[in-house]
DNA sequence: AAAATGTTTTTTCACGATAAAAGACATTAC
DNA sequence: GTAATGTCTTTTATCGTGAAAAAACATTTT
């Protein structure tokens, strides 16, 4: 089956949203940067737009015809790339529960279960492995760490590390530099879904991700800024996977956040040590919440069938 | 052509020498513990023993009728796996020069220019992806960020963070922790080798790796211990390229080691950070010295040639 | 002539296939 | 009955192949 051509579908979905807005469409190139795909897609876009009679198309004419109906968007499930198609399966598994440190994972196995060839699984392993939670045994098979306490401690105590020094070189940023104006938006933004933390708690978890990643790139160290991709997909996950008591997690960090922010704004070393250590403190408490330590108990003689076998 | 068996090459040839000291071989299972391979590779192993005369092979006895000659070893060449042919070649062009930072690397031209799969190829990019030096652009190609002082500077600050952390954890260590037996055993090695200096310069990288290892897994941190894979690949590499005054500079080294494990045998928090931040200090420099600054520099017609073409 | 469109080439992504290596099961030896 | 050997099965490592997507080149339009 080779590849599938869902970079094509997701720019087409992409591309109908953008028909409602205007009355015609810019040139191939221009599209191409919009969509971040190439011209080559963008012409394909195209093509079938004109096809299903959305647009007419002749050069550098592209006049939209008509609005986009439901009917014309490609499924969102074709719209996902392998990688996050076995990411999420991966993930589904490992936080389902029975899936403890020690086990084996199969690559073979775990291809045919989500129905996508070997080199793909492998490829994601090989890129999952720098989240710390798996590790290759040389001509043989991947050992999962778990999603442990102990886990959780060691992430947490990297990122601390790197956030507090992230914050002090932020703190220290010229007065002129692009990133106060970054954060006075970032302010307005958490100041909005404070007044509405009521209805719209669901949507912190994007401006949190937001925050801390613009703290962390004012270190200037592309470590610390790819340390924050481990960090953002276990959150990520946490997120989806524990929803208790969720509102009133968030509505305290919105407020810890905004008292972070003024802290950096009075640019103050003291102030806004004290600050980022305070969030950090319940960040690691809510993460660690999260992690039932009863989990490592299972039944001795599980049949484990699937992916994640005893070792 | 699949894939090659190198496994089993090279374990044949560490067998080989285990012939010279013993009169017969031990059980199937035991040689596979001490070769680090399964025992279908033993039994190849024994097989081709057996047939080129090596040995006697009868079930349990394996009975040893000749040393091994040097026509019986496989070349060195053929032992080598794939990831670390395809891995020195990489380094050998990114050190050669004309490798700058923003460049395109063409999976396919690597590929076919090493004389392997592409599968290979991009399995090792991601690899080496976590090393900070390339990035991956979506759907797309990998850009070369570069072997450049921003670099060396983002590394040491990163190691300097983690290593004083796992220095002062170290110095925290219980009376009774192995540790200290290690430690023990690594300062005579530096005191042997400190005697012959002038001859054994080139054997403390090794020294320098253990050292360093065992001080970083007192941090009982993943993130920590993993990312001196990043260091040691670096200064693998760094020492082969940089040959100029390693005499002088290992023996300094060498003596800064030794004050370094008398800071942490005397478990004074404050010595061992003194001797920590000195070590690391001229460790730093020493990579900084090896970097020129004035490698931008580039022809600007360039026709680029090979794997690294200009963007 | 700058920037678009039209066309062709190259590269990336993903698969199935195959030999090497590991692992599991069955049998024999001590 | 434990631990080895002998045999068979499964998994991993690697390649070649083909479609999707990008990139390069050629031509037209403004």
């Amino acid at each position: 089956m080779s590849k599938s051509n869902n970079v094509y579908k997701d720019a087409f979905n992409r591309c109908l949203r953008l028909l409602d807005e205007t009355q015609s469409l810019p040139s191939e190139p221009e599209l191409g940067t919009l969509l971040g795909v190439s011209r080559t897609t963008v012409r394909s876009i195209l093509s079938r737009m004109e096809e299903t009679g959305l647009i007419a198309w002749n050069k550098r004419n592209k006049t939209v015809l008509r609005g986009p109906r439901p009917e014309d968007f490609f499924p969102e499930e074709e719209t996902d790339s392998l990688a996050e198609i076995i990411e999420r399966s991966f993930m589904r598994r490992l936080l389902a529960g029975g899936a403890e440190a020690g086990m084996q994972i199969n690559e073979l196995e775990l291809a045919r279960e989500i129905g996508v060839g070997t080199t793909s699984v492998r490829e994601f392993l090989i890129r999952f492995s720098r989240f710390g939670l798996i590790e290759k045994r040389r001509n043989s098979h991947w050992v999962l760490k778990g999603f442990t306490r102990a886990f959780a401690l060691e992430l947490t105590e990297i990122r601390e590390m790197f956030e507090l020094r992230s914050a002090a070189a932020f703190a220290a940023l010229p007065e002129d530099s692009a990133v106060w104006a970054d954060l006075d938006r970032l302010e307005i933004d958490h100041r909005r879904l404070a007044s509405d933390i009521a209805n719209r708690f669901n949507e912190f978890s994007e401006l949190d991700e937001r925050f801390h990643r613009l703290i962390h790139r004012a270190s200037h160290n592309r470590f610390i800024v790819d340390f924050y991709d481990v960090i953002a997909m276990i959150f990520h996950y946490h997120y989806q996977w524990n929803k208790a008591e969720e509102r009133q997690r968030n509505e305290v960090a919105v407020q810890e956040h905004l008292a972070y922010i003024a802290a950096l704004k009075s640019r103050d070393p003291g102030k806004v040590d004290a600050a980022c250590r305070k969030h950090l403190k319940s960040a690691r408490q809510t993460l660690l919440s999260s992690i039932p330590e009863g989990r490592q108990a299972q039944p001795a003689d599980g049949t484990l069938s699937g992916t994640f076998a005893r070792a």
